[in-house]
DNA sequence: TGGATTTATTTCACGAGTGAAATACTTGCT
DNA sequence: AGCAAGTATTTCACTCGTGAAATAAATCCA
């Protein structure tokens, strides 16, 4: 069967310049096969997604070696940043999770000694969560790793193309983050 | 307990041009955590996540209706827009899925009536799969829903400011696909 | 005061995806 | 030819996350 990818895609020993990335392709086969439709928004869409699964693939295989599971760190991490303890559905709503998914996540992260709960006096319903030392201690191992390595991975860009990244996204996620139903899932 | 996000967010009736994105403030309190790291990352990966999840779930919503999941979706667009039959193998690859994912896919959607698998006379190991008509219709159905709230979702940038977008994660992405060992899951 | 309502969290049954092992077939080597 | 090695796909046992129901506590209000 035919090599159907454009010249500059076949040739051998391609030269940084011509290259394409996996979305350019993509959308040129759905103009082949629907030229009348309007594309652009795979655009910045399928890059986000494509984005997000290799930068995840990286992040779990860096996380790994220290038994965490990104969800897991997530957790950490936003314990980690808080000034305060954290009632378990803050953290749901931080990091996008049902409230079932972090009720199981921190019985693990309990087991591990690295999160301490404690029922609020006031409000016996909730639950106020903070880092043990080991947990502080972890994460503040890891994050540093962690953006080192996500340093790397940009450094391909120059620098005023990052920030450039950085404030459109920011334009995009302010603009998502308000038509979006942000739909807090599944509180119970 | 006091409101800790800083004056701009906290106002009522903020206007538009005062706000942040939710990624703005995670920075920050990482910075008032460990002033001395290089948080620089966060913006562009932080940002890259929040947008993926904001989208991913708005795409959830809307294929609710049709009783398909992204994923189901995923396998059929990439059928669609493909001008001949394609393994299983390369379906894996194509939606970043592990073999075994696809596998169990494809039979939902087969037994749906929307794929078809026939094996491949040559080489009496691969699956050589298509959409029925069925399939296609469903797909040429969707897709212009999919892309008109995307392109509805996308519209609080100005177009100029979506074509950069495009362009630098376009880089991103390149660079990524380089840079990050593309593991092809499990494929068996 | 005391039920009705609301809110916070957990439990439960299940669906989806995973890596590793199993299966089935092909290719290359001698 | 005959068999070891390689490749494509499926099966399997398991983990993780989900939505809905259950539980537990606070608040509202007549």
């Amino acid at each position: 069967m035919s090599d159907q990818r454009p010249r500059e895609a076949r040739e051998a020993g391609e030269g940084r310049e011509g290259r394409e990335d996996i979305v350019t392709g993509i959308m040129r086969q759905w103009q082949q096969v629907h030229p009348d439709l309007d594309v652009e928004p795979i655009g910045v869409i399928g890059r986000i997604n494509r984005c997000a699964a290799l930068l995840q693939q990286a992040a779990d295989a860096q996380l790994r070696p220290q038994q965490l599971t990104r969800a897991e760190f997530d957790l950490l991490g936003t314990l980690r940043r808080s000034a305060r303890p954290l009632t378990a559905g803050e953290l749901a709503r931080e990091t996008f999770a049902s409230g079932a998914a972090v009720t199981k996540r921190l019985r693990q992260l309990e087991q591990q000694g690295l999160v301490e709960r404690r029922t609020d006096e006031r409000d016996r319903r909730v639950a106020r969560l903070t880092l043990t030392d080991a947990g502080r201690e972890l994460a503040d191992r890891t994050l540093p790793e962690q953006l080192d390595r996500e340093h790397a991975l940009l450094s391909g860009l120059p620098p005023e193309h990052r920030a450039e990244l950085a404030e459109r996204l920011a334009e995009l996620l302010l603009h998502l983050e308000g038509s979006i139903p942000h739909v807090p899932r599944a509180a119970g």
